[in-house]
DNA sequence: ACGACTTTGTGCGCACGTTCACAAGCGCCT
DNA sequence: AGGCGCTTGTGAACGTGCGCACAAAGTCGT
C-alpha cells in the first residue's frame, strides 16, 4: 500500500521529514560565512526544540563537539549524503497547466540536485511547446524514454481525474517515487512511494483551527480549557 | 488534572488533518449517486484503515448506523460543518510570480468556500496586471484592504527573502491564518497558525526513501543476519 | 418475533514521537 | 594540570496515534 512500514535499521520517519529543514537552515548558516553552530541556534533557525534537534542529528552519527556545537560545512555534507543529495535524480513533470508550468520554472528543483529532464502532456496544444528549456511531450513517449533514461522522480500535476492512470504509467515506466498534486489518493504497488501535496487539505485546516479561534474568542477568557495551535 | 475518558470538544491533529481526504472521497460518491457507504469502503477510498475512519469519525459524533454504514450527504455535511466550511473564508495571495498565478487561477479554492479576494506584489511591472479576473495590487495597499475586509487566510508565495516581512505585514492586518509556499521558517505570534508546503522537503523525503530502495536492492536478497554495513 | 448477519464504536496494548533533565565530554583559562 | 563553563548525547517519562479485536446495536429475512 502507499503506509511505509518499514523505515530500515535508522532514521525514524519523523526526522527524516526534518532534514530538509535542517539542511535549509544550515546552509543559509554557511552563505552568511557561519561556521559553527550550536544546537540551540540551530534549532531556534529550523523552528524546533533543541533536544529535538539533537536526537535527529544523533541519529546521523555523533557529529557534534561538546561545548562547541556542530561544524555548519561538514552537518550539510552528512545531511546531503543521508538525503541521497549527493548525487543527480532525474524527475519527470505530467500535466503542464497552471501548475506543471510553474513547477517546470522552479528552480528550486535543481540547487538540491533534483534535475528535470521531462515534461509530458496530452494536450495537443501544450505538447511541442518550449516550458523553462524543454519540450513538452506527448504522454505516450514516457515509456520510450524510460528506456533512455531512467527516471527516478514522478510529478502529477494533472486533473484528479486523470492522476491514477498517470501514475500507473510512471510505475510501468519504473518510476518508484511519485509527487501527487493531485487531489486524489493514487494506489500503488508495494515497493513505490506517493508523497501528496494537496494544498485545499492545508487550507481545510488552517480554516478548522481559525474557527476554532472565533468559537474561542467569543467565549474568551472564561475558557479554561487550554489553546491549541496548529502544527 | 485528571484523564477524562470524554473530552468535550477535542479533535486529534491527526483525525482534522484527515477530514479533508474523507470529505474528498464523500463528496466523489455523492457524485456517484450513492447515498450509503460502509467504513470499509470508505476507508479504502481514502486510503486509510477502516478502524481509523471510524475512531476519526466517532470524534465528531455518533453518525453511523450499525450494520449499514454512513449517509454519505449527511457525513459530508457534518465533516464540512466541523471544518467550517459552511462559511466562506476570504483568501489573499501574496506574490504573483509563477506560482502565485498558479494558485490565483486554481478552481480548487472556491469549491470548498475559499474566496480569492485580493492579490498583492511588489513588482510594478505585475501589479495592475489582471490575473484570474482580479487586478494585483500593490503590498502597500494590503493595510488599507484589512480595515475594509477581513482577510481570513494569507498566502505566501514570495521569495523566502521576503516571506518573512510578509508574513509580519500579513499578520499586521489582521490574517491568524497563514499558508506558507517559500521555503523558510516563519515565527508568528501565538494565535497565529502557519502551515507551509514545501516542494523541495517532499523531494528531499522521497530522494532519501529511493536511496534506501536502490541500497536494499544491492543487499537486500543477501541479507538474512540484518548485515549492518559500518561507516 | 426472533435469530442470523452486518457494521459501528471503542477498550486496550503497543509503537512512535516529544520533551525534560542531566551526566559525560570538550575547550579554555588560569 | 586542574577546575570551570558550555554543549552534546541520551535515558526516562510522558503524550499521541494506530490498529486489533470484540461487544453493542442495528437491519433483514423468514
Ligand atoms: N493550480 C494550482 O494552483 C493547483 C494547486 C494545487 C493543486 N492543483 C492540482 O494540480 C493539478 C493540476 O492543476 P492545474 O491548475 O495545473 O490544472 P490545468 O488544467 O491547468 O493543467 C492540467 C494539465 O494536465 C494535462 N493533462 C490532463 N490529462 C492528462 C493526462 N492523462 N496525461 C498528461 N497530462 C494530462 C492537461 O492537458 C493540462 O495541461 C490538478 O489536479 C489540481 O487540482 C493545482
Ligand atoms: N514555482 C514553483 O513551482 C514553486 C514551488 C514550490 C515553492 N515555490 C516557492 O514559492 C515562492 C514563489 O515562487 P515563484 O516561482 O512564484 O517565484 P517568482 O519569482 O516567480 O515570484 C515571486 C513573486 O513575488 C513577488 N515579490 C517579491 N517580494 C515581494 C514582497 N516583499 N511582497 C510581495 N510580493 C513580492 C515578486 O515580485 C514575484 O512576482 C518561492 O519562495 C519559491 O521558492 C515555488
Amino acid at each position: 500500500m502507499t503506509h511505509d512500514p518499514v523505515t530500515p535499521r535508522g532514521i525514524p520517519d519523523a526526522t527524516v521529514a526534518r532534514l530538509p529543514v535542517y539542511l535549509r537552515a544550515l546552509s543559509a548558516l554557511a552563505d552568511r560565512g557561519i561556521a559553527s553552530v550550536s544546537s540551540e541556534e540551530l534549532a531556534t533557525a529550523a523552528g524546533v526544540n533543541s533536544a529535538k534537534l539533537r536526537k535527529d542529528l544523533s541519529h546521523l552519527g555523533s557529529y557534534g563537539v561538546r561545548g562547541v556545537g556542530y561544524d555548519v560545512e561538514f552537518l550539510v555534507h552528512q545531511i546531503g549524503r543521508e538525503l541521497g543529495l549527493t548525487q543527480d535524480w532525474p524527475v519527470a513533470i505530467v500535466g503542464i497547466g497552471n501548475l506543471g508550468h510553474a513547477l517546470a520554472g522552479y528552480a528550486g528543483f535543481a540547487s538540491k540536485g533534483f534535475r528535470v529532464v521531462a515534461l509530458f502532456d496530452v494536450d495537443s496544444t501544450v505538447v511541442g511547446d518550449v516550458v523553462a528549456g524543454l519540450r513538452v511531450r506527448p504522454l505516450a513517449d514516457l515509456a520510450a524514454l524510460a528506456g533512455t533514461e531512467q527516471i527516478a522522480i514522478g510529478v502529477v500535476a494533472t486533473p484528479a481525474a486523470n492522476a491514477q492512470d498517470v501514475c500507473d504509467r510512471l510505475v510501468a515506466a519504473g518510476v518508484r517515487s511519485v509527487l501527487n498534486f493531485a487531489p486524489c489518493v493514487l494506489s500503488v504497488p508495494d515497493g513505490v512511494d506517493v508523497r501528496k501535496v494537496d494544498l485545499s487539505t492545508e487550507l481545510q485546516i488552517l480554516a478548522f483551527h481559525e474557527q476554532r479561534k472565533a468559537v474561542r474568542d467569543l467565549v474568551g477568557p472564561l475558557d479554561e480549557l487550554g489553546a491549541r495551535v496548529a502544527r
